[in-house]
DNA sequence: GCGGATCGATGAAGCGATTCATTCGTTCGG
DNA sequence: CCGAACGAATGAATCGCTTCATCGATCCGC
């Protein structure tokens, strides 16, 4: 493998000399830097960032863990995110805790190890305790689509609250009064949120709570909401709407609805939760609340350079909140 | 930032020996082992990957280059590749080159500064140049989802001919005379090949090579496919059949055709490629040739482990081709 | 013609780990 | 009792690059 000195050999200057032609090749005489230039075309010669990083103290990588990348959410939150960062020169690791909290500590172990300028990360881990590691280290992270119990995290997300209400505003006027949340694991604070919006929503409308009903999935994933679309089913009073906590939820319960031939939305309506694309495209178009997930990227990554490539002192702290919008499609609309 | 000098010092050992606890402790003394363990857990050593690397000369890294990360398809690749490469102890860097040839470039230099163990890659350049720099620096890579025209190059991919083949048998079965394929960019090879095999089984079938159109989609997305889908609509003799270069296409042909109030598949039948999840759950179910995609990017990992980490003059390059299957769903079957 | 400024290039000192030849004690066999 | 053998730890060399103090040469002004 050639490396700087072949290349420094080849063309009769120091190493010094080629680095400089490399990164600062101003300090170099003309005639020196193409000369040198020709030798590193000739031999292939691409240098080593291993050596780079090592004598820079830091790569430049930054890190971007999601908790699904089956979720087309995350895939546009990792593009926003990654035309930030590359934009700024940087590298991005994209990886898949998959809501394992072990996943989550093994790649966090590995960012650790890479020195990666920062991380990008929805903690799998409800106790936050994930992310000490970084902390310890001083690794700068910021929180996407969760926001930090303490103000010194940088933070980026979306007023799950908000949404939720948004989507259980629009059933109860659609008239209806037996709806039920496909939540999912209970510690996920989405999950929660968006409950505790569509719970205000019933309050503000006058509803007892016990209008809502609450169907827990094992996970956030297509296959947990066919599953509970059919728990959905076997409930002694049928509702006639559901909220979801996402829109693999959705879809799935969509598909129990489908299998077991009840109309959407005049038998059952659904409101899901991201708008992802495949919304629009589902069996009866979604409704969806949708999240600005590619600025959601943008912004994180934006935070994090600026924490990380200006003054650190400089920087301030700021949790993000953005707003999510009701989409209405088929699948919430009474047919005529 | 605490380094192994650090752990040294504390421990009163030389640093060649926290090294040995690290990776070969039973080199190591037990009394000494363990004080020197419980040091690193107090100050919260951990170890520079750079340091290492520039020693060792190649990263513990596996890069991923896909097409599309928006396409559901090659983040199942991707889950397979992952989960093969860190059961090897090999992290994944997994990039998008969006179709675009020059951003497939900068990460394929990305990759060779960063000394990657190995990349699998779907190229976006027809040309197959753009690998010519992986070759030159003797770094291995796997082709997924491609087959090389020269024997030195391993690859897995799927028999796009049989499952073009598949999908315009099963439409010619149903009575389709008047089949459009919606196509991608010409020089795809799968775009290509796909059609190749839905003209073999229009001739196998003693049908005339007319009774296929092509329509050209810009890319292959839902919104290319909702495009191609009006233009469709807008030909002279109105088709009967759709066949759908992939699903992101079908599914945005879906969307054209429910906006055109035409019924699938009474007026038209429509069927798709890859099977990705949000088949199953589209408007209409989607008739689909399914792809082990999965399993195609765990093979990809091994072939290029199997490369990587044995005696690489004892690799027999090797081209896998696997073998897709037609899953027949409402789109593409008579209503009763 | 000489001191000082300027420009280009040099070469050595690290960055943080791994590795291996070497050293230092101990123990054991003869 | 001595040398060999062995186990445990050392410390220096090394990986490839960047950086910076330094050095030489050229040029300018007085």
């Amino acid at each position: 493998m050639v490396g700087i000195k072949d290349v420094a050999r080849q063309a009769g200057v120091s190493v010094g000399t080629v680095s400089n032609v490399i990164n600062r090749p101003d300090l170099v005489a003309e005639e020196t830097r193409t000369r040198v230039q020709s030798v590193i075309a000739r031999l292939g010669y691409v240098r080593s960032e291993s050596a780079r990083q090592l004598r820079a103290g830091a790569s430049r990588i930054m890190a971007l863990l999601v908790l699904d990348m089956g979720n087309p959410f995350f895939v546009a939150v990792a593009s926003g995110a990654e035309r930030t960062a590359r934009a700024a020169g940087l590298g991005v690791m994209v990886c898949n805790s998959a809501q394992s909290v072990s996943e989550e500590q093994e790649y966090l172990s590995l960012f650790a190890e890479q020195r990666v300028r920062g991380v990008l990360v929805t903690p799998a881990d409800p106790t936050g305790r994930s992310l000490d590691g970084l902390r310890s280290q001083g690794i700068p992270f910021v929180l996407v689509d969760r926001v930090s119990a303490d103000a010194s995290v940088c933070s980026v997300s979306v007023d799950d609250v908000a949404g939720g209400r948004l989507a259980v505003q629009h059933l109860i006027a659609a008239g209806h009064r037996s709806i039920v949340y496909v939540g999912g694991p209970p510690e996920v604070t989405q999950v929660h949120d968006r409950k505790a919006g569509a719970l205000a929503a019933l309050a503000e409308a006058g509803l007892p709570a016990d209008s809502l009903t609450e169907i827990s999935a094992e996970r956030l994933d297509v296959a947990a909401g066919r599953d509970a679309g059919s728990r959905l089913l076997g409930l002694g009073r049928r509702p006639t709407a559901v909220f979801c906590a996402n829109d693999l939820l959705a879809l799935g319960v969509l598909q129990a609805m489908f299998a077991a031939r009840i109309s959407v939305p005049d038998e059952m309506a659904i409101v899901g939760y991201d708008d992802i694309e495949f919304a629009a495209a589902a069996a009866v178009p979604l409704t969806s609340v949708r999240q600005p997930a590619v600025p959601m990227g943008r912004l994180a990554a934006e935070m994090l350079l600026e924490e990380t490539v200006g003054d650190p002192a400089e920087h301030r702290h700021r949790q993000t909140v953005l707003q999510p919008e009701l989409v209405v499609r088929g699948s919430s609309l009474p047919s005529r």
